[in-house]
RNA sequence: CGGGGCGUAGCGCAGCCUGGUAGCGCACCUGGUUCGGGACCAGGGAGUCGGAGGUUCAAAUCCUCUCGCCCCGACCA
């Protein structure tokens, strides 16, 4: 059981945050959320306003993964909001997958209304309406196709951060809202090969900065054709266990094929002379990580943020009691705040807040706890005399804290911030392993993910938490799909590269549904 | 688009059945006592009760219409 749990033995916790995951996970989501400022919803049905912290957030994965493109050779570049109708009609699978969900404009100018209000002025139609992009491709392809014109111009490696409006039915702050931040690289190779390896080297992109940032293990692979991105010849995804073992598709990458070149006219002429079209990819993730940020490290007591992707490290809190040690204590508050900024920690500077406003300190402190800081520092007139500060950190108890001496703080944050970061990828990654399991038949997969029902503590029932990643052998029987997808809810989330230990014989296997020979291990789960 | 529910102070709600002109908790403001982990006391500000129409001496409450939102069923980063 995680820490925070107020299930099980020993005294009922109060908790920050009602209700707690093992109650009410939607509910403690969305709790989370609000408690520790990140977003609320808006005036605008299925949007969301992203509030400083949450937004804070974004930009500090904006900026490390920002890095890891340019690396890679990749250049930031930014295309229309609006994409005429035609385009989108250009691909036939594409235009499937997202017809059903895009915002659409039709006119350029309003008038007054009869009741005094305004309304689209019928003179003003649009000859052609304009598509709020719910994805880029076939925009940027047209604009591809006229960059492209010799393989000397290949590749092209390009990226757009960008907001993608998608009309969805049901919306969750972060993970599913109607207008979404991302980010959407595109690229054009001459060859197949180097476009097939373009997919994959962004797919290990995200991977690792799944795991090193944002301290996340994820299953990389490949998605079935049920499950492959509107146009695309193949689609890979890292798949993410949330705390409700349930997964969460955390990035995508498309091999593209010559689909969207010959949709949008992107050819080249190669060294022999010949005309060829290009070889496309393209690859997003999203504000979405927030939400699997909240759902991967947050506990009972609100948000916790992996050090190396805090918007701040540490919060320092004064104690002061009266004027005559005010001075002395904010004196001693501002020198410590110079002395850990001038520290680096993975190439930045320890990023510190003093809040000094006029709270009470547990008020103040919880506040934090909430927010998800990493490390909170409370110095009051007795740590001025001793040379010290009271160290709490965000990955152990809530009244645990320690005092330091302030040159030991200072020499230590941060190997303390790295040991957190680590700590908290293990305990994802002990979760995860925990909630794995290969699967040898039909009958023990559907077990695993029916859910027992659960008496809690007033009579209600309701379904237990339940089920995890189920690996299994899978011959990729498109109707298994459909037929687990309708009775249980489960997917393939994708064929993973990688594949924890156990499991049978990996040269001789059969599909545990149909019995046929089987090359490829699924991994089935309930997902967001 | 089908089924269910809700609109009353910034947030969460009570009041409605049995009409009499608006209340509670939290938050906010002021003063005081407090303050090393979610304080207490006293005082205060804030609502055209979603909107329109009707019944009535009188409507948050009853009737009609209307708008908006939330939850459940077909999708998805």
């Amino acid at each position: 059981m995680t820490k925070g749990e107020s299930k099980g033995g020993g005294a009922k916790v109060e908790t920050a945050i009602k209700p707690t995951r093992a109650d009410d996970y939607a509910e403690w989501y969305q709790q989370v959320v609000r408690a520790a400022d990140l977003a609320e919803g808006s005036a605008v049905r299925g949007c969301m306003v992203i509030k400083p912290w949450g937004y804070a957030l974004w930009e500090r994965i904006q900026a490390e993964l920002d890095v890891m493109f340019k690396a890679t050779g990749h250049k930031n570049a930014y295309f229309p909001l609006f994409i005429p109708k035609s385009f989108l009609e250009k691909e036939a699978e594409h235009v499937e997958g997202f017809a059903k969900e895009c915002a659409v404009v039709t006119h350029h100018r309003l008038i007054a209304g009869e009741g005094g209000g305004l309304i689209p002025d019928p003179k003003a139609k649009l000859e052609e309406p304009l598509i709020v992009r719910p994805t880029s491709e076939t925009i940027i392809g047209a604009s591809f196709a006229q960059w492209v014109r010799s393989y000397r111009d290949l590749p092209l490696l390009i990226n757009q951060w960008a907001n993608v409006v998608r009309w969805e039915m049901r919306t969750r702050l972060f993970l599913r809202t109607a207008e979404f931040l991302w980010q959407e690289g595109h690229t054009a190779h001459a060859t197949r090969e180097e476009a097939e390896a373009e997919t994959r080297q962004m797919l290990d992109v995200y991977s690792t900065f799944a795991r090193e940032h944002m301290a996340m293990p994820v299953f990389k692979g490949r998605k079935t054709d049920a499950e492959r991105f509107p146009g695309a010849v193949d689609t890979y995804s890292i798949e993410a266990m949330m705390q409700d073992r349930k997964a969460l598709q955390a990035g995508t990458s498309h091999f593209l094929g010559q689909n969207f070149a010959k949709a949008s006219g992107i050819r080249f002429q190669s060294k022999q002379e010949t005309e060829e079209y290009a070889w496309t990819t393209s690859w997003g993730v999203s504000t979405r990580l927030v939400g699997g940020l909240v759902m991967t490290h947050a506990d009972d007591d609100g948000m916790v943020i992996p050090p190396r992707l805090a918007p701040a490290h540490v919060v320092i809190l004064p104690v002061l009691r009266g004027d005559d040690t005010k001075a002395k204590v904010m004196e001693f508050v501002h020198g410590l705040a110079a002395e850990l900024r001038s520290v680096t920690y993975h190439g930045r500077r320890i990023e510190v807040e003093v809040d000094n406003r006029d709270l009470r300190g547990g008020e103040k402190s919880w506040e934090w706890i909430k927010r998800g800081i990493p490390l909170r520092v409370e110095v009051g007139p007795r740590d001025v005399e001793a040379g010290s500060a009271m160290l709490s950190r965000r990955d152990r108890g809530t009244r645990d804290k320690a005092s330091i001496s302030r040159v030991d703080l200072v020499g230590t944050i941060t190997s303390i911030l790295d040991e957190m970061q680590a700590g908290l990828y293990a305990r994802a990654l002990a979760h995860r392993t925990e909630h794995t399991r290969w699967v040898g038949s039909r009958a023990e997969l559907e077990d695993f993910f029916t859910p027992k029902s659960v008496r809690m503590v007033g009579g209600d029932e309701r379904p237990e938490m339940h089920g995890g990643f189920a690996l299994c052998p899978f011959a990729g029987d498109a109707s298994v799909e459909t037929e687990l997808r309708e009775k249980l809810k489960v997917t393939v989330r994708n064929i993973p590269e990688d594949l924890p230990d156990g499991g049978p014989d990996r040269s001789n296997m059969r599909c545990i549904f149909t019995g046929a020979p089987a090359d490829k291990v699924a991994l089935f789960a309930k997902s967001y």
